[in-house]
RNA sequence: GGGGCUGUAGCUCAGCUGGAUAGAGCGACGGUUUCCUAAACCGUAGGUCGUGGGUUCGAGUCCCGCCAGCCCCGCCA
């Protein structure tokens, strides 16, 4: 209902101006807020819309706020236009202003938006230019080379993935970059050590497989902190690397090799889109990065390091603190690493992305860092005039103990487990009820259905939940078959499926729509807010927001489905109801769809 | 010591630019199946929104102090 509140706002918006001129005026220079304060209704009884705006104008006019809302009622009903879409305002408590939509209109709404493949979603303006102002550039999931996929880079896949595909549904042209840590010490380390343990193979493809390699790597790490031979020689790699010397490219290209076959692995099992742009992607522009910000005078050497002190983050010592951006062995690190990246994607032409909005989808822990990078990209000049830098947070993955999820032998959950964990869990839900209930299914059913229920409850349970927060995993919970879950929503759409088998033609072009329930009404309601939810999504970048507008509409669904007959009624009502479940089950697929979620016929 | 995030029902959490009597789910208790998948629906109980101030017509929401938990704080990412 985008399109009704814009217009009651700008109806309201003139009302104002012609009452109160003296206050428009005032408003210009910010002392008096003229905005309408239109909100959705806080109660199902208050109608549809709320208008705020009498409170806050009591003082300025001296009048008191309801007095305020007759008059503005009163203008309002000047414009006959206005009853065209809206009922008599009525005004209610201190001086809201409680409005509803007419009946008719809504019935209207409902049809534009079945057989519509948008639902009704606007696009962002301006799309069919591919133009600077609609190119997102978002930075997710980057887990590091020659590591497996662990439980911390669950929730930004995840995250990242719903929020590309709502840019992406908007029209936005989405760059989704994986940027995965392919550079730095750990590599330095990490081929030092095979040199010593197995020099064959740097230089033979497939000599080990990913399993091997996440061993060497923890040996290795424990040679760099105890041996400091071991330690000097992985440095001096890295620098051997950095200024390109073959066979240490070699080996270096061998373990990106390896360690992306098992990326590819999870992201297809998780149906996930990603391009990957690693950290050395940016080595060429590394130098500029410094030479730069040293012809901007914001260049500082200290203690052999050279840095960039930030504004108002004050470190121990009293002092601001750095930014390091080369280190006093002349080693750059991954703020420069950041600042390049600001700097590439923010260029326009050949030499860059030309994105208008770059986002970061990583743990909250990294807060402190991205704040320093963004305000030296800031100060710099490398951020346009209008271009946006956000940081997505999200809170730890904790388990039921409420402490940092780990197995039972104390070590890293892998990705590719827990997934595998998730789907057998279905899979033994799904038996025991095919067993309970004397169905019989083929095995590729229990398959499909498996999947997709083990997979669709991990990744709802991490989006429903405001990323902020830490997030307490619960395979119990997630995959339980009440409340807030996955398995609840994928229900809602199967009974709307077996609607359709059982002979309800979901398909037929309804001229003619009529609402008589009082659930038939809720669910009309729920169903016309889809597109104010996705576009708050896009604004907030907080994908809890739509996972909960689902789970509302699911339970206005299984009310309206449980209370009013559908196949039984007599038309006009049957095609009617029809037509809820149809857009129902769109708006759910749609809606689980920027979720990255796929559905189910039959479960 | 400095900074960030969090603190809402027994548990897990919502709460959108400050707005009407603070909402879900789970768990507990009690109901509903001649009907489209009961993996559902309906009802009951349960809260001094960590705490103390302040701003405001109005504060869970904004500001300040304090308490508790987690995270970060110069050459790892």
């Amino acid at each position: 209902m985008l399109n009704l509140s814009r217009s009651i706002e700008n109806k309201l918006r003139a009302a104002l101006e012609k009452l109160y001129p003296e206050l428009a005026e005032s408003s210009e220079n910010g002392e008096i807020s003229l905005d309408p304060q239109v909100v959705q209704a806080s109660k199902p009884e208050f109608g549809d819309f709320q208008v705020n705006v009498a409170m806050a104008l009591a003082k300025p006019l001296k009048k008191s706020p309801r007095e305020i809302a007759m008059e503005i009622v009163k203008e309002l009903e000047k414009d006959k236009s206005f009853f065209s879409f809206c009922k008599t305002p009525v005004i209610a408590g201190p001086g809201f202003i409680n409005l509803t939509i007419r009946e008719d209109c809504l019935a209207t709404e409902i049809r534009n938006r079945i057989g519509d493949s948008r639902l009704g979603i606007p696009l962002v303006e301006g799309k069919e230019s591919k133009d600077q102002s609609t190119s997102v550039v978002l930075d997710f999931s980057s887990p590091n080379i020659a590591k497996e996929m662990h439980v911390g880079h669950l929730r930004s896949t995840i995250i990242g993935d719903s929020l590309a595909r709502t840019l992406e549904f908007r029209g936005y042209r989405v760059l989704r970059l994986n940027h995965v840590g392919d550079w730095g010490t750990q590599f330095g380390m990490l081929i030092t050590y095979l040199k010593k343990v197995a020099p064959d193979s740097l230089h033979m493809a497939k000599a080990f497989d990913l399993g091997d390699l996440v061993k060497f790597y923890r040996e290795a790490k424990q040679c760099f902190d105890s041996d400091d031979e071991f330690q000097t020689a992985s440095r001096e790699e890295v620098v051997k690397l950095q200024s390109g010397e073959q066979s240490s490219i070699k080996a270096w290209k061998l373990l990106c090799e390896q360690s992306r076959i098992e990326f590819q692995n999870i992201y297809d099992r998780l149906d996930i889109r990603i391009q990957e742009r690693g950290e050395s992607f940016y080595n060429p522009y590394l130098q500029e990065v410094v030479d730069d910000l040293d012809s901007l005078g914001l260049l500082v050497s200290d203690e052999g390091a050279k840095c960039v002190f930030l504004d108002g983050v004050i470190g121990k010592n009293g002092k601001a603190l750095p930014l390091i951006v080369q280190k006093s062995d002349g080693g750059f690190n991954y703020a420069t690493t950041d600042l390049a990246a600001i700097r590439y994607r923010f260029t326009c032409a050949s030499k860059g992305d030309c994105a208008s909005r770059v986002i970061y989808v990583t743990d909250a822990g990294q807060a402190n860092h991205f704040a320093g990078v963004f305000q030296v990209a800031q100060r710099a000049g490398w951020v346009p005039l209008g271009g946006r830098l956000e940081h997505v947070p999200f809170g730890l993955v904790q388990g039921e103990d409420g402490k940092k999820l780990k197995t039972r032998s104390g070590e890293t959950v892998r990705l590719r487990d827990l997934l595998d964990e998730a789907v057998a869990r279905a899979e033994m839900d799904l038996r025991k009820r095919l067993k309970e209930e004397g169905r019989q299914e083929d095995e590729s059913f229990i398959k499909k259905v498996t999947t997709t229920i083990g997979l669709a409850a991990v990744k709802y349970a991490d989006l429903s939940q405001n990323r902020i927060t830490n997030y307490q995993f619960s395979f119990d919970k997630m995959l339980s078959l009440q409340g807030n879950t996955a398995p609840y929503l994928l229900y809602a759409l199967v009974r709307i499926a077996g609607i359709a088998r059982k002979g309800g033609d979901l398909d037929t072009r309804m001229d003619q729509l009529r609402f008589t329930e009082p659930q038939e009404w809720n669910l009309v309601r729920g169903l016309l807010k889809l597109d104010s939810v996705i576009v708050d999504v896009e604004e907030e970048l907080l994908p809890n927001r739509l996972c909960a507008y689902l789970f509302e509409l699911s339970q206005l669904f299984n009310r309206f489905y449980d209370q009013v007959p559908i196949l039984k009624a007599e038309a006009p009502d049957r095609s009617s109801r029809l037509a809820l479940c149809r857009l129902t089950a769109d708006t759910l697929r749609l809606g689980l769809g920027l979720l990255g979620i796929p559905t189910l016929e039959r479960m």
